[in-house]
DNA sequence: ACTTCAATTAGACTAAGTCTACTAGTCATT
DNA sequence: AATGACTAGTAGACTTAGTCTAATTGAAGT
């Protein structure tokens, strides 16, 4: 009867946010990929915090090709060479089209949250 | 500039909650697949308008598979076959859950939401 | 020499959903 | 009798997003 770990219901397959979150940090200051996952990891926003760096460079270099960031080699003096990125005028044109539809979206889950929360108080309250 | 219609901050990869929406229509009443797909097709609950039936019908195999459902087909006096479904105990569980999960994701997509608004004032007001 | 950290990449895989197309029965028209 | 519309469900290839394991390179610390 338990539910298992993996099971949809723990909402392990509900973080479709890394383009967003990516570019809001990127809104506030240039950074390279290394710089963004600490940044995710460390953020308030739990959806992105078990980031994975495969996932993340690969859509960093995705949002390059659809011209949504630009990115620039960096050599440091010390450690290896990082690619710095930043928004382009598109890259902020889809940061604010975020903002309409992540507004949308939360009171549509909104919605769905309160009808899931209701029909579980008409049938068994949790003891 | 312009950004495409089939860019992510349009929205249109944010739907996850089939398998919720299911186990919601179910914990109400007892349905065969395609009176799902219309109670979704009308459901105020946005995120399902658009649902395909391969998907549908494909997702409610899975969750069966995976004991949230149980199916009895039932031949009609006219018309084909269907598969009746209901929610087994587990089902059941995994709807409250949900509960806690959209309550939890609701919260965390708000504070992007809101982050991201945010950014959009500082920079460039949308004219 | 060994480890750790910074920075990035490769490749195979999974979950969810879309798109086009198809079957098969029933019903009302034409 | 044939047509089209509706009900009910299926098949298969594809796309998006993300995960997991593993590897590479270079510099710094012990």
């Amino acid at each position: 009867m338990a539910i298992e770990e993996k099971c949809p219901c723990r909402g392990s397959f509900l973080d479709r946010f890394l383009q967003p979150s990516i570019l809001l940090l990127l809104s506030r200051e240039e950074l390279h990929g290394f710089a963004i996952l600490k940044r995710l990891r460390e953020a308030d926003f739990e959806g992105c915090q078990r980031v994975d760096p495969t996932g993340l460079y690969r859509t960093l270099r995705k949002m390059e090709q659809a011209e949504l960031l630009r990115s620039k080699r960096e050599t440091q003096r010390s450690g290896p060479a990082r690619d710095v990125y930043g928004l382009t005028e598109k890259g902020n044109a889809c940061l604010r089209t975020w903002a309409g539809t992540l507004r949308a979206y939360c009171d549509d889950v909104e919605r769905l949250a309160e009808a899931v929360a209701a029909a579980c108080q008409d049938s068994e309250p949790p003891v």
